[in-house]
RNA sequence: GCCCGGGUGGCGAAAUUGGUAAACGCAAGGGACUUAAAAUCCCUUGGGGGCGACCCCUUACAGGUUCGAGUCCUGUCCCGGGCACCA
């Protein structure tokens, strides 16, 4: 046996990383390529933590699929920055007691050493980060967009305020009632609050999810996320003359409305509450405006509420009913109001229970007891439309209420607009003026950005108001109208706004004067494949898809969808739990990296099961690859020497051949599905084959090598280098293989009699049907269980298993 | 409560989408090499029965469809995720 070098990762991947940046190897042309392929990877949060084996898991994915596509011939272009304004950024930094400023840029030195040592295939010229002028400048700008579109608007809301981060979250950040960020149970607050008109956009989101090429389980989340349901308003009118409209999915149960529920903060409250219920009602209000969402929403859901003291007549039973005030009933969602159906509603039939209110059955199930909320009944004690099933019943009544204009069918959404507000410091701020006389002003373009000073004091307060407006230097500005001194709109804006739009950005980073090339947006938009978690099914994912929408619409764009093909890869976690400082539970890849190189750990991550799926973390089969990896160095380096040449002789040549190109065959398939882990068994078995027939020619090994290049990049490249190639192995092409190849040889089949098996049999692949069916008669096994029998049906398939039935 | 996933050896997992269940890897046991250890190589390894070529059982559980079911259908039980007084 000849020496041969011993694989030494830690400097082979250094050599080799050094030599990608040094040759520019991972740099496309942007302006030249002519087979662009944007291939792109959620950018990270840059934690004080640095990189954790979560997020190697992700980028490895998104990198071996990236390396996969080069080699096919693409020109890929693979960006890497970081998403590092927000709360959670500034939380660190308030804790460390430094300002972000100065922490970030140290988190982002750290992820980007790590980054280089897991060898992704980055474009690091086009590198960025949200918190960087440059940047936010132009997150400003489609802000300003959005305003004169009059897409973006002021209100005051009762919005989820947490206490501890004090500030005020979005809907989506709101899990189980707490803060996403730190779990602290969330508050109602009535606060001035920039929104986003993403309902506007919301059926537009739900229509286009029909076209985009992603996770069946993104799609559905999101689909559920914006929660569409059709029905009607239909109008109870009051003695007065006050029109109350409701909103229900259910219009075949109006004959059993008994009475009507407002939400307590419902506008038309004041005016309908009679004299002597006033104070009633007063209570009541301020007892559930006093409520924190938690205990509205989560806690104990035990009904409450109260009689105003007046009524409204039923549209279609014209009888009086009364009107109750409970905060079961939201006013963020329909109208505020609705009617109640106790017979067929569960929160109806309780608190009509409670409350010692009629209960009228209008629907007839068989077998199903009140409150029956089916949909299969049909209609009983409904005047004119008793017999009428359910599903008809509905359209019948709306059309038959409609003539006297007490009904619309109507479509609602669950989907609220999107609160972009953040009083805090560690974001860009929106970039509004207000003046006395002009109302709120946008801030010029060429005054474009506003940028974030540099202050001391950046701890967040109770006011609801961000720290910024501590700082008169900075908050006191000219409106841009009249020059009248105005004063600067002191919140942020929303993390997610950064994150809405930074794949447009990624192509065009050198440009500082517009927010993306027309030429680089053309030619690399949309996004040819995107990789991320699918937590943010419902944020990120959404609000891009709409912002995408809006430059669309004006004209910015030419495409509508960001990403039309995404896929959600797996969570990776640790003892069935996500991975969190908190929890002490974080796994840190660089420990694994320098006991083993990063190659076998990137590898080792993608056969831990489907990437996809994701699982837990354990590191008990990490030797088994590099196991593998020091075989394919073996045969390489003995093939290289001289040796295996008259490996022939042994006669394996033509089963290696067939094996390589069944073996090229799976390894594509699976690698354009990222089902890695079966895509790196399949080359196991291949280089296991190599070694029992002994490999005769490098022909049969270089396609490996090259199969191997987006798993293990850097020993890949070392290999290629030995077999005496002089180019980057990212130059090479994908091997290709032989259908024929592919399908020769033998194989063994089943041999079942009645189902069962009984006997295998080697036979050459493709064999017909009559040629199998001799030898398997012949054969001694099945012969003693047909017995002589006559048979009654053979069934045989190619390749797998003849089954005879006697 | 509603909507999705998922349950396969000691472990991570495969299974051409209805066709030989357990590929690939880890761990374990036995052997070779070695003064020894490590590394490496070879063999065994779902359960049960038989001296034996072989036979029976096995994909959470109970049924069903089919020549044939891990895969399809019905019901049940667990685990994970999403939504949730959304009218």
């Amino acid at each position: 046996m000849r020496n041969i070098p011993s694989y030494d990762p830690q400097s082979l991947e250094a050599k080799w990383q050094a030599r990608w940046a040094e040759r520019h190897t991972n740099e496309p042309d942007l302006d030249r390529a002519a087979r662009p392929f944007y291939n792109l990877m959620m950018f990270p949060y840059p934690s004080a933590e640095g990189l954790h084996v979560g997020n190697m898991f992700a980028f490895t994915g998104a990198d071996i699929y990236g390396r996969f596509k080069r080699l096919q011939g693409y020109d890929v272009f693979e960006p890497i920055g970081f998403d590092a304004f927000g709360i959670h950024s500034e939380n660190y930094a308030l804790q460390r007691g430094i300002n972000p400023a100065e922490l970030i840029p140290q988190n982002i030195a750290t992820f980007r050493r790590q980054l280089r040592q897991f060898g992704g295939m980055y474009d690091w010229r086009h590198e960025l980060s949200t918190t960087d002028p440059a940047y936010y400048k132009w997150t400003q700008w489609i802000f300003i967009q959005l305003f004169k579109a009059g897409l973006a608007y002021k209100k005051r809301a009762a919005v989820n305020w947490c206490p501890k981060d004090k500030t005020v979250l979005a809907n989506e950040q709101v899990i189980d009632g707490r803060c996403e960020r730190c779990g602290t149970a969330v508050e109602q607050r009535f606060l001035d609050q920039w929104f986003f008109r993403i309902t506007q956009y919301a059926e537009r989101l739900l229509d286009n999810l029909g076209n985009l090429d992603w996770s069946s389980s993104t799609v559905l989340l999101q689909r559920n996320w914006i929660g569409r349901s059709e029905g009607a308003e239909l109008i109870f009118e009051t003695p007065s003359g006050k029109q109350i409209t409701v909103f229900t999915t259910r219009p075949d149960t109006v004959f059993g409305a008994t009475y009507l529920v407002l939400a307590p903060e419902h506008p038309f409250v004041e005016e309908l509450t009679a004299v002597e219920q006033r104070s009633t009602v007063k209570t009541y209000q301020r007892e559930v405006q006093s409520k924190d969402i938690v205990s509205r929403r989560v806690g104990d859901r035990t009904k409450t509420g109260v009689f105003i003291g007046s009524y409204a007549r039923n549209p279609a039973t014209g009888e009086a009913i009364p009107i109750w005030i409970a905060d079961y009933v939201l006013m963020e969602y329909g109208t505020g109001a609705i009617m109640a159906v106790p017979a067929h509603d569960r929160r109806d039939f309780e608190f009509a229970t409670q409350f010692k209110l009629p209960i009228r059955q209008v629907v007839a199930v068989d077998g199903e007891p009140l409150p029956s909320v089916s949909e299969e009944g049909t209609l009983v004690n409904s005047g004119p439309f008793d017999g009428v099933p359910c599903r008809e019943a509905a359209g019948k009544i709306v059309t038959w209420l409609a003539a006297r204009n007490l009904a619309t069918p109507r479509v609602q959404y669950r989907l609220h607009d999107w609160c972009i507000s953040r009083q805090r410091y560690w974001g860009p701020p929106i970039p509004i003026i207000y003046c006395e006389k002009c109302g709120a002003v946008p801030v010029p373009e060429k005054d474009l950005p506003v940028e974030l000073p540099l202050i001391e004091d950046f701890r967040p307060d109770d006011t609801g108001v961000s720290p910024l407006a501590r700082h008169e230097e900075w908050y006191f500005a000219k409106c841009p109208q009249c020059g009248a001194q105005g004063r600067r709109e002191t919140d942020v804006s929303d993390t997610f706004l950064d994150s809405a739009w930074y794949h447009l950005r990624y192509p065009s980073t050198e440009f500082p004067d517009r927010p993306f090339d027309a030429a680089r947006t053309k030619k690399w938009l949309p996004v040819s494949s995107y990789i991320g978690g699918n937590e943010h099914a419902v944020l990120h994912l959404l609000y891009a898809r709409f912002i995408c929408m809006v430059l669309s619409d004006l004209g910015f764009v030419h495409f509508d969808t960001p990403y039309p093909k995404f896929r959600a890869h797996g969570l990776i976690v640790k003892d069935g739990a996500k991975m969190s400082k908190s929890r002490g539970n974080v796994v840190v890849p660089d420990t694994y990296i320098q006991q083993w190189g990063a190659d076998t750990f990137r590898m080792y991550l993608m056969f831990l099961g489907p990437f996809q799926e994701g699982g837990d973390f354990r590191d008990e089969g990490i030797v088994g690859i590099r196991r593998f990896l020091e075989k394919v160095w073996a045969l390489v380096h003995e093939r290289a020497a001289g040796a295996g040449e008259g490996a022939a002789a042994k006669g394996g040549n033509d089963v290696v051949l067939q094996k390589l190109h069944r073996t090229i065959r799976k390894v594509t398939g699976d690698t354009e599905a990222l089902q890695y882990n079966t895509a790196i068994a399949a080359m196991m078995e291949y280089v296991n084959e190599l070694r029992e027939h002994g490999a005769g020619s490098t022909e049969l090994v270089k396609p490996l090598i090259v199969m191997v290049a987006p798993y293990a990049p850097h020993v890949a490249e070392e290999l290629w280098e030995v077999l005496g190639e002089k180019q980057s192995v990212f130059q090479a092409h994908w091997p290709s293989f032989d259908e024929r190849l592919a399908s020769a040889g033998d194989v063994e089949i089943a041999v079942q009699v009645n189902g069962k098996l009984r006997s295998r049999l080697v036979v050459p692949r493709g064999m017909a049907q009559d040629a199998v069916l001799k030898i398997v008669l012949s054969d001694e096994a099945v012969k003693k269980f047909v017995d002589g029998q006559p048979l009654k049906k053979v069934i045989y398939v190619q390749d797998r298993l003849v089954n005879l039935v006697v």
